[in-house]
DNA sequence: TTTATAATGCAACGTTGTTGCAAGAGATAT
DNA sequence: ATATCTCTTGCAACAACGTTGCATTATAAA
């Protein structure tokens, strides 16, 4: 485990530190969607804060974690589908409960494409459905 | 104008106040997305920060604006089809050039409906497309 | 083991958002 | 027009979030 994170990182040609091994495990554990702050709690004092923002930065640019539109701020989770610095791809949607808080990637739900009008075009679309998740119904 | 503005407060159940005037009257100039900070910008000093916070929240809640959804904050804009506290409803798009940065509602561009798997209820739905418009094109 | 380079922690700062409370303004009835 | 009730505002103080520059430390490769 603690070597698969290694090789992740030195896949995505990042030197193999301790706070990125924690970033990463962390996101590996919990398989939901996290903010900063969420990261920073589970953490601890370990580090720096600001360490933390450079990390999610950096993990966000070799396409190892993407962004996560959410209507109280941003969160990140991982990448599945082996992104890249020139690729990031993503076209699955993700559901956030309105009862458990939590935010998951809905990897086998795909978005729908949509018809824009005349002169409009598309490079990058998001997709967040609000609702009950499975365990809160 | 002015009157009009005065008369849709009303109808929302909201005292006039001059602050509530000037906001309103900015979603009305600007046909775009605005957040916090755009209309604090807008007004200028005529009104406390805090103050603009609690109109836009206000807003909300009586169903006189919704949320857009944005990769780097939230912005807002006019409910155009009658919502109110009890029934916010939206089924258009949203669209943030990624050239001029900026976020439009395209009313008349509804958005699909998803087949969610078993046990996830959808109680709303956010679609962001991100590209370029046609000014920008 | 040495060295070049990249990552980290710290300090300092700016921005964004929240809360409590006293003063002020809007609506309504008199 | 005035008094009254209630809602709204500004201010102050604070907390959370995010950024930058720089000296120190750690990683990876020679
Ligand atoms: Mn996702
Ligand atoms: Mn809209
Ligand atoms: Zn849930
Ligand atoms: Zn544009």
């Amino acid at each position: 485990m603690e070597q698969a994170i290694r090789n992740t990182l030195k896949d995505y040609n990042l030197r193999s530190t301790s706070c990125r091994e924690d970033i990463l495990g962390t996101f590996l554990n919990k398989e939901v969607a996290l903010s900063h702050g969420d990261i920073e709690d589970s953490l601890g004092e370990r580090f720096d804060r600001v360490t933390i923002y450079r990390t999610l930065k950096t993990f966000l640019e070799k396409g190892l974690i993407h962004k996560v539109l959410d209507d109280e701020g941003i969160r990140y989770a991982l990448c599945k589908d082996n992104c890249s610095e020139q690729d990031h791809h993503h076209d699955h949607i993700h559901f956030k409960c309105v009862e458990c808080g939590q935010t998951n990637c809905l990897a086998n739900v795909h978005i729908p494409s949509v018809q824009l009008p005349d002169g409009y075009q598309a490079s990058e679309v998001n997709l967040l459905i609000q609702g009950r998740c499975p365990a809160c119904t």
